[in-house]
DNA sequence: CGTCAATGTCGAACCGGTTCGACGACCAAG
DNA sequence: CTTGGTCGTCGAACCGGTTCGACATTGACG
């Protein structure tokens, strides 16, 4: 393999003019940068990436701490993977997929080795412990989801409460007074996964304050677990009028649940998910939805990242906790309900 | 961030004595082998990646080239994603994940820079353009599936071939006479997918040979568009007694098209999938099928390359191409048919 | 007691880049 | 004809590890 030593010889210049040649660092003249340019490209020259990162103290390669547990349904995960790696290399930067069991420990250890730039980490808990970690690296880092404590980091995420209030709103407008709301299942809630109870309180926040019933209950993750979930709430909760689902595997299994029972949508029940529209696709999900933007929040998250690592300027800047706006997407799955009951003002 | 110049310094040697007792390379006094110990400890030493690689040549990192494509059902693609970084982990590399569109130049790219010791390449295609590149790279391959020309590569695959086979032996010694096959999207087949054609062709074969009729057809792998084909195809061959899924999104789409028509799974129909374990369970489907096993084979392509990297003697080993054999998992979705023709003699 | 081998440590070189400071050549201005 | 600045190039040092060869010390053995 051919080194920057042997393009320079190639060239007949020294080792520094050719490595000036190639970074454009110092003006060369015409003449040599061609010689150093035709030798490198003849002896097929790629720089040796370790060597590069021991000089220059960057290797180029961003981490990527994820996590794929079995009851966050897998293809969501694959979008905010997909995200942050498509985005990584248009910025030139390339990804250390990291699924170590004990994150703070894989943490400490692509930081500390100076494997990395900087960290993206995903599957955020409440008190995460990777948090400390990464706020004592070197390198910077930004996550996709809401910690408990941001400082020293950069959030991204889906902005939880507003998606709950929207949700509400959006049934509250049409008519609605008793809803149920599905969550994810409990053991994502306490492994910390705050964005469960973040749309579930402010959606309870939200109702209580429109004066519409809400109920509430963890889902499951599994068929035909929360198939057969479904059927109880439903049964349950027979006056409810609007079905709000913060939980993948719940809305993927709606469908044959519905029609099992012989339950029209939404001329029976209104449904609202919170999934993304790529996930909808797959599953031919036919709800209106909030669009949960995998892959933006992934993008966003590196670029932040990479600006930091890039510039010291940027560096030096407040951290930033930044949340995207659900947006509505409208599928047709919401009316007033048959037999609306009287508008009564809120409170 | 401490060198090891630095631990060398606090426990007063030299560098050579500490990079010996850390190594333990070489013999070194027990007393002098604590101070080292101490050091490192006390200054929290961990050694520069950059600079290991550098001096060593190794970087302890794995590439792993993957497409997320949206018509190869990502719940699989996870599977085969953890079987190789688990495994890597676990034998003490990281991963470095690759997804670029043009994997050829991505590959060349990490392998000439001396990114990674090694390479796992998955969505294989029947001529691939990135094999040459492998070949001609210092670094030891492997892949994940078959591809037209396996010099110089390790593969591990499913044996698509005897899974074919195998449902169409399990369903024909039931009695039954006509079949359909239901593949991936005609496009997999076009990107180079052999799979597909592996499995269909050896069906197609073995239901030759014993007096079987098998419908073929390629599915979609999306709903509602799968949905759809299912139902015009049970419209299509309604003397077809068996259906064999090799598509994962229509086997997860069949529980709600034969609950639309009340078709009864095996009464009426008898069903054989394959996908993985963990496929299945995430769906709830609950049909026999043959077990894909991804874990397993991202896991054999990870020991194996390891095994390269780290042998000299292992590096000159024949290069193998592996199958695993199609278990099949029973889950009481087929029975004899309902009205089984007389049991001719095959051929 | 002298020789030899084993043991433990050190200095120096090397891996392959980047970057700083110096220096010669050249040209313009004083 | 100097002086000064710019341009282009080079040598050397450095990044942080690993590893080779040399050397001093020690103990065993003839």
């Amino acid at each position: 393999m051919a080194t920057i030593g042997d393009v320079a010889r190639e060239a007949g210049v020294s080792r520094s003019t050719a490595s000036y040649a190639l970074s454009g660092k110092r003006p060369i003249s015409e003449e040599v940068r061609r010689r150093v340019l035709a030798a490198a490209e003849a002896l097929a020259y790629t720089p040796n990436a370790g060597a590069r990162a021991l000089a220059t103290s960057r290797t180029k390669v961003l981490g990527l701490l994820a996590r794929f547990y079995t009851d966050e349904f897998a293809p969501a995960m694959m979008q905010y993977i997909q995200g942050v790696t498509d985005t990584a290399r248009d910025l030139g930067y390339d990804t250390l997929l990291v699924t170590d069991e004990d994150g703070a420990r894989a943490l400490r250890r692509i930081t500390d080795s100076r494997m990395v730039d900087g960290v993206v980490l995903m599957n955020i808990a409440q008190d995460d412990p990777r948090l400390p970690i990464l706020r004592a690296a070197p390198q910077p880092g930004a996550t996709v989801g809401l910690p408990g404590d941001c400082s020293g980091i950069d959030v991204f995420d889906l902005d939880f409460e507003e998606a709950g209030r929207a949700m509400v709103d959006h049934l509250h407008r049409l008519g609605h007074r008793e809803l149920i709301l599905i969550s994810q299942p409990e053991h994502v809630v306490e492994r910390g996964g705050a964005y469960v109870w973040r749309l579930r309180d402010a959606a309870l926040e939200r109702a209580r304050q429109c004066g519409v019933t809400l109920h509430t209950v963890y889902g499951e993750s599994r068929q035909p677990a929360v198939g057969r979930l479904l059927h109880t709430l439903l049964d349950t909760y027979p006056s409810a009028t609007g079905l709000l689902i913060n939980n993948e595997a719940a809305a993927a299994a709606l469908p044959s649940v519905a029609h099992e029972r012989g339950l029209r949508v939404p001329e029976d029940l209104s449904v609202i998910g919170r999934y993304s529209a790529e996930f909808a696709a797959a599953f031919s999900l036919p709800y209106s939805f909030v669009e949960s933007a995998p892959d933006r929040l992934g993008s966003m998250a590196v670029r932040q990242l990479v600006r930091r690592v890039e510039s010291a300027t940027a560096r030096r800047e407040p951290f930033v906790v930044r949340f995207i706006s659900p947006e509505l997407v409208s599928r047709g799955s919401t009316t007033p309900p048959r037999d609306p009951r009287p508008r009564t003002p809120a409170r």
